[in-house]
Parts: structure tokens; sequence; C-alpha cells
DNA sequence: AAAACTGCATCTCAA
DNA sequence: ATGCAGTTTT
């Protein structure tokens, strides 16, 4: 044994020195929140590379890049003693699911591409979940299929869930017995179809291709098997059926046939955090570990590093209420500390104000905590926007973890578009997005023609367009002005590209020169600032600064990327088969590294602010100082879980997820009426707060508090709490309702608002009408507020007030 | 072909 | 309170 890999057991507990010693063989580490469980992982690696296995033989995976980064991080900083740490830590692969799904498939396409229903090319561009939309309502509509008997979103859903069962369109069409099943096999043989003829793959299909890959092709089985003989797995309990394929078959084991060799995977997870049911984790994968690999050891990290007492107390207390589950004691070493707060407030701004106040509270007595310390979470993104706003107008910085949020603005996507069809010229989603963006005279009946007159062809819309160009066929319908703007589009496309060769002086050399070349070029750039310099609205402004910053995050992937490290580059390739020209590539890895982007890897620990997120996107992180909103029946637990009591239980490890980040200060709060869409309703506390023992947590009750001088902006909403017992009937929500002047009130602004008239809006503040834009029940009127802006709002619901 | 307007439906959670 | 889709207007 060498000093090194007795270094790395010393300070460990003696079930964590287990774990890390199990090299060989099948491993289920059962780690319980707090306990050490990244600890345990990054000491195995560097373990591992210790004992002399070389780095490249060594796999883990994960489900966000930003949990890959830390633990390659911390595996570096265990390595940093030796002098070939730089060379270790370039070999080993610690990666997610998903990117290494991509990376896969890139490298292996040619071995696929004569597969007749789901062969892929290399070149293939990742839907994210609005291109997907775009797509599931454009096969719809060819379908003729109507929109509001079976909406796009539940479409998607239905092929989503059948997808991670690794179940194809011919697979679902067999079992489709009833009309709406048999309308979905239809919609989802076509998606398919479109999917491909695009060739495009949406996040479900690097899940199931790569199974199916692994699966049906030997070659690639077999490289990856001999080229990976340790896996380690994070956060196990939310794989689902496709990951437990690819884990599978990545350790040479056939989940339906007898056990060869125990292979040296190593699991980690804990049942009581499997929280992602809804897309297809499968919480069995983890329980039946033992019984999908035979002689499995399994170790369970029990102690809690992370939280105090009376916070291990609390989410204990709560996580007994679940049934299906193997009852395990929690303990912790930190002992002292206070109760958990639970606070009823008495509406959603009491709820944010009183939610800052208590970070602000916490800061002043203990100058050792920092605004980084602190988190806010919520059960869905709608929560935020309240909290958000308490916090700027209390000038606390803050950070919302939307991670993905930058590259889903309306000009990223256009820019992005256009970068898509230059990488893969079949994707038409993307290529009819922005062919007439900025305006070519290019309107949707000229692009129809152009697709009927190439129907049977089974060419791209781009490849018929060219064809058109070039004058081979003219279809009926389509203007000579339409023809002239997309010879103007091809030509632009083809400086770009050097017509599809990347050589020549006037094709980009580098990534980020490309982009900006893209974005300049395109129109983009001068569409925006035109719209920018007509409204002068500063919103418009910014995304021009979102371009830039664009250019900015390509020329940051060009200084990180590594051609060599890039499977499609390294890949095997057949006889005569060029390897792409490497901008080509890189575009290519840009475009894959932008898809892949996971909300929670927005979280900056160095950026001083406050953490407000999801908590699905809480998982695996802690904060010294944590505040949870919306405790309430119909958000937490949420509505759709309320029908299905399974569902009830996977809402209540949610809130269990939430409590064990805390480490030192929990505040949970609930509040009595909350605005939704627009209407204010009477809620109901939250069953989760009634299952938290009561000598575990401090509850006080604020939701009658009014008058507080602390909320005089609310005043203009004039008073509208009539004391309400906790028994709830029809009769006092509907005066409640009155009350607060919610939907109870008669359609139409209650007063008249001529143009010039000034009013006040109770978040907006005082501010002027401009223009009276429409009639009817939905009125809107455009109004200039004083530093905020103009809005339109809609009469009938805005909170306004004349006062002149 | 593009802009303006209006009725309608609507919010989980996410790679 | 908003965003979308279908419709009407310029």
């Amino acid at each position: 044994m060498t000093d090194l890999a007795d270094t790395l057991l010393r300070d460990l507990t003696e079930p964590q020195a287990q774990a890390v010693r199990h090299t060989e063989g099948p491993l289920l580490i059962l780690a319980a929140a707090g306990s050490g469980k990244t600890r345990v992982i990054t000491r195995r690696i560097a373990y591992l590379i210790a004992l002399g296995i070389p780095p490249w033989q060594i796999l883990a995976l994960t489900f966000t890049n930003k949990a890959a980064a830390e633990m390659r991080e911390r595996v570096h900083h265990l390595l940093s003693g030796r002098d070939d740490a730089e060379r270790l830590r370039r070999g080993l692969t610690i990666t997610t699911f998903h990117a290494l799904c991509a990376r896969l498939l890139r490298r292996y396409a040619p071995l696929m591409e004569g597969a007749p229903r789901w062969g892929i090319r290399g070149d293939y561009t990742i839907y994210d979940t609005d291109d997907q939309t775009a797509l599931m309502k454009r096969v719809m509509s060819d379908l003729q299929i109507s929109t509001t008997n079976f909406p796009p979103r539940s479409m998607l859903g239905a092929v989503s869930n059948a997808k991670n069962e690794l179940k194809d369109a011919e697979a679902f069409a067999r079992e489709a017995h009833d009309f709406h099943a048999r309308t979905v096999a239809k919609v989802f043989e076509k998606y398919e179809k479109a999917l491909r003829a695009a060739n495009a793959v949406d996040f479900d299909d690097l899940l199931l291709l790569t199974a199916r890959l692994l699966r049906e092709s030997a070659e690639a089985r077999a490289e990856v098997q001999a080229r990976w003989r340790y896996l380690m797995i994070d956060e196990y309990q939310d794989t689902n059926r496709a990951q437990f394929v690819i884990a599978a078959q990545l350790c040479g084991v056939d989940p339906d046939a007898p056990p060869g060799t125990p292979p040296n995977v190593c699991v980690v997870g804990d049942p009581d955090q499997s929280i992602y049911g809804w897309r297809g984790a499968d919480i069995k994968n983890i329980l039946d570990f033992e019984e999908h690999y035979p002689a499995a050891r399994v170790i369970a990290l029990g102690q809690n590093f992370r939280s105090t007492a009376p916070i291990l107390a609390a989410a204990d207390g709560l996580i007994r209420h679940n049934k299906q589950r193997k009852h395990k004691d929690l303990f912790t070493s930190r002992s002292g500390g206070r109760k958990p707060e639970v606070v009823l407030c008495r509406d959603e701004h009491h709820e944010a104000r009183l939610a800052v106040d208590w970070l602000r509270r916490l800061l002043e007595e203990h100058p050792e905590l920092a605004w980084k310390d602190c988190a806010i979470f919520y059960r869905n993104n709608a929560l935020s926007r309240v909290a958000e706003d308490t916090l700027r107008a209390s000038g606390i910085p803050y950070v919302i973890a939307r991670g993905t949020a930058f590259y889903q603005r309306e000009e990223i996507k256009d820019a992005l578009a256009y970068l898509r069809v230059v990488a893969n010229p079949a994707d038409d989603v993307s290529l009819r997005r922005i062919i007439n963006k900025p305006a070519r005279k290019i309107g949707d009946a000229s692009l129809d023609a152009v697709e009927g007159a190439a129907v049977g062809t089974g060419l791209p819309l781009l490849a018929a367009i060219r064809r058109v160009c070039a004058g081979a066929v003219r279809p009926e319908g389509v203007s000579g002005v339409a023809i002239g703007g997309m010879q103007r589009f091809v030509e632009t496309l083809d400086r770009w590209t050097g017509a599809g060769s990347f050589m020549g002086s006037e094709v980009s050399g580098s990534l980020s020169e490309l982009v900006d070349r893209v974005i300049k070029e395109s129109g983009l750039e001068a569409m925006y600032k035109s719209a920018a310099a007509k409204s002068g609205a500063d919103a418009e402004e910014n995304r021009l600064d979102n371009l830039a910053e664009l250019v900015t995050s390509a020329k940051d992937f060009e200084a990180e990327y590594d051609p060599t490290a890039d499977a499609a580059q390294a890949a095997p390739r057949e006889a005569g088969a060029p390897a792409p020209p490497p901008l080509l590539a890189m575009l290519r890895g840009f475009l894959e590294s932008v898809a892949l982007v996971a909300d929670a890897d927005a979280i900056d620990p160095a950026s001083g602010a406050v953490t407000l997120m999801t908590l699905h996107a809480a998982k695996g992180l802690e904060f010294r100082c944590v505040a949870m909103i919306g405790l309430e029946e119909g958000l937490l637990p949420s509505m759709r879980a309320l029908e299905a009591d399974p569902n009830a239980e996977e809402e209540r490890r949610l809130c269990f997820v939430g409590i064990t980040r805390a480490m030192e200060h929990l505040l949970i709060t609930s509040a009595k009426y909350r605005a939704s869409r627009g209407l204010r309703e009477r809620t109901i506390p939250s069953r989760f707060l009634s299952e938290l023992p009561k000598d575990t947590i401090e509850i006080s009750d604020q939701s009658d508090a009014f008058g507080d001088d602390t909320f005089d902006d609310d005043r203009h909403e004039g008073p509208r709490y009539e004391p309400v017992d906790n028994v709830d009937t029809a009769g006092r929500m509907a005066r409640a309702r009155a009350a607060a002047g919610g939907p109870g009130r008669p359609a139409g602004p209650a007063q008249p608002f001529p143009v010039g008239c000034a009013v006040r809006h109770p978040q907006f503040g005082v501010g002027k009408v401009v223009a009276l834009l429409s009639s009817g029940s939905n009125a809107r009127a455009q109004i200039q507020f004083r530093g905020v802006g103009t809005k339109t709002l809609v009469l009938q619901y805005a909170r306004l007030e004349r006062v002149d």
C-alpha cells in the first residue's frame, strides 16, 4: 500500500473507509443526507489511482455538470501532491450521463447509420424542450390532429414516458388499444420520423439510443467495456430504465442474462432522496441493486456531518411518515443549534418580506455569515418572483439557479439556430426559426410550397430550398421576391461554411469569430439594434449585450476545448471517410455543451449572493441558512401529486431534501392567501407542517397580522382580511375572494381610465395611461410607470387605482 | 407579408 | 398576469 493511499483513508469514519477500500466487485453505498457522500466518491477515485489503476479506466457519472465539475476539482485536489497530477486528472472521465451519451452517439454514429429506424449521423442536433414542442406542433398539424383535444405538451409527455421505458413508437403502437392511445401512437411515430429526418435527437433519445447502441452493437460494447473497468454512479436513486441499462452494459452485465464476473461498479444514493419519479426514475434500481448485481457489498453511511441536531430531528420526523420506506436512524455529530422556525404568513408578499428579514437578522446576529451562505427554496419556479422582487427592493444581492435561462432567450436561440443549421443542414426546426428572421420576404406560404414540392424526395427543407434557388424546380405559389430572399439566405450560409467545405479565405478560423460573424452577417444584430432604437426600452438594449455575451462564451469554450478528447474527432472511421473540419467539430462540441447546460450549473458559491432555486435543483447542495417558502397543499405537495398516493411520498421526500440542505438555520413558511394566475386565493397549510414533530420546531402564526408599518405598500389594495377559522367552506371562500377584490369582482374596470390620467399599481407604483389599446372583455392599456417603464396591462385584472 | 388585435388557456419539477 | 394562436387590419 502506498503512502498516498494510506493518507486517503486517514480522516474517514469506519464505514466511509470501508467504502473507499472496496475497489473490486459491486458496491452499493447507501448514503444518507449529509453523510459525506461526495467525500467518499472522490476519495475512492483517488484511492484507485493510488493503487496504480490507470485513470482512463475510471468512469464516474453524475446528473449535472456542476456535480461533475466539483468531483473533478476535489479529486484533482487530492492528487495535488503528485507530480503527474495533471496527466492523471486528464485521463479520468467524470461527466454527466447525458454528456457521456452524446459523446458515445457521436463516436459510434457510423455504426448505426445503417439501422433503418434509429440510425443517426454524427452531426446530429440535440433538441431542447422548445424545439421538441415546435416539432410536435408541426407534426400534429401535418396529421391534422386537434391540439386542443391533444395538447402537444401531454403528447410529448407520453412520448417521453415511453422512451424512458425504452419503448419505441412501434412497441407503443402494439400496446395502444383505445382511441387516445392510438392517436398518441400515430403522433409518436410521425414525431420520431421527423426527428430522424432532421438528424436530431431529443433529451430522452440521448439515453435511449445509447442504451440501444450498447445492446445491439457488439463492437461499441466491447470497446467501452475494454476502456472503462471502474464505474461509479452518483444519485443512483434517480436513474431510469435507460440509465440502468447503460450502466449494466458498461459493466458487461446483460440485465436479462445470468451474471458472469462481478463488475467493478459502485453506485451511491439514498432512497429517501428519490425525487425524479416523474421523469422516469425508478427507485427499484437502487432498492434491488443486490439482486441485479449478486455478491454486492452494501455499506450504509448514516452519520450526518451537515445539519445541527434540531434540523435533523425535524427532517427525520417528517420522512418517517413515508410508508414505503425501510426505516433508518439518522444521527448527527453536530450538537446544539436552534430549532427550525415555522411561520404562517398572511400572503406571498408578507412571506417574502418575512423570509428576507429573517436572513437579514441572521447576518446581523452572526457576523461570520454572508449572503452566499443563504438560500431560498420553493416548489415551483413561479414562486421565485415575489422573493426576487423583495430581495431587489431590499438591495440584497441574489442569483437564481437557472443555468438554462440565458440560452432560452429569444435572441440567443436565434443566433444558435443559425449555428445549428451550419452544423446540421437537415435541422428543419432551426431553419424555420431563422429563415425569415430578420425579414427576407419568405412567408409561411412560400415555405410550405417549397416543402410541398419536395414531398416524396425525402429532402430536408434547406436542400429543397437550394433546388429552388438553383432553378431546378419552381413550385407554384412561390413568388420571385421570396426566391430572391432564399438566395440571399443560402449565399450567407455558404459564405460562413465555404459551401460546406469549411475551406477558403472567407471562412472563419475560430469558433468565436464564426459566432460573431453569424450574429452580424445574419442581420440579427441590425434587427435587434433597430428594435432597440425604435422602442427605446432597455430590454431591447439588453439583447445586444446578450449576443455579445454569446461570443464570449464561445471564446471560453474555445480556450478549454481539447480536440483530442473530442470523441467525434477520435472516432473510428471507415477507410476514406474524412474527419470533420476542426472548426465544424468544435462548433458541434459547443452546441452540445450549450444543449446540456443544467439549471443547477448556474450556482456559483463565490458569487456572494443569496441563491434562489427549486427544491429539485437544491439536491446535492448545502447552505448554512435556508428558507423554504410555499408550504401549502397544492404547492408542496403539488396539485398533481395529490391525485395519487405514491406521488405524495415523493413530495414528502422533496420536502425532506429541502430541510436536509440546511446546516444551521432553517425557516419554513406558508401563506394564508396566495395569488396564482392573477387570482388571490385562500390556501390550506401543507400536511407536511403538521408532520414535523412539535418538539423539533418553533411555530408561530402571523397570518392575521396587518396594519404593520413594514407592509405599508399594501395599503392601496384596501382592507380585505376577514377573520377566517380553520374550517373552510365554499361560502367563506367566496366571501374571502370578494373581499380580496379578486375573481368575485365583476368584469371590466371599476372606473374609467382615460388616456393621460394618473394611476397607481400596488407593484409598479405611480404611472400615467399612455394609450388604450383595445376594447371588449380584454381591454388593455399601456401605462408608463415612473422608473419601471411602460407596461401593457389588462384592465380587468390589473389592480389599478386612479390617483388624480 | 407583417403588424395589430383579441379570445383563450394557463403553472410543476428538468437534462 | 402572460403567452399563444387564430383573426383582422394595414
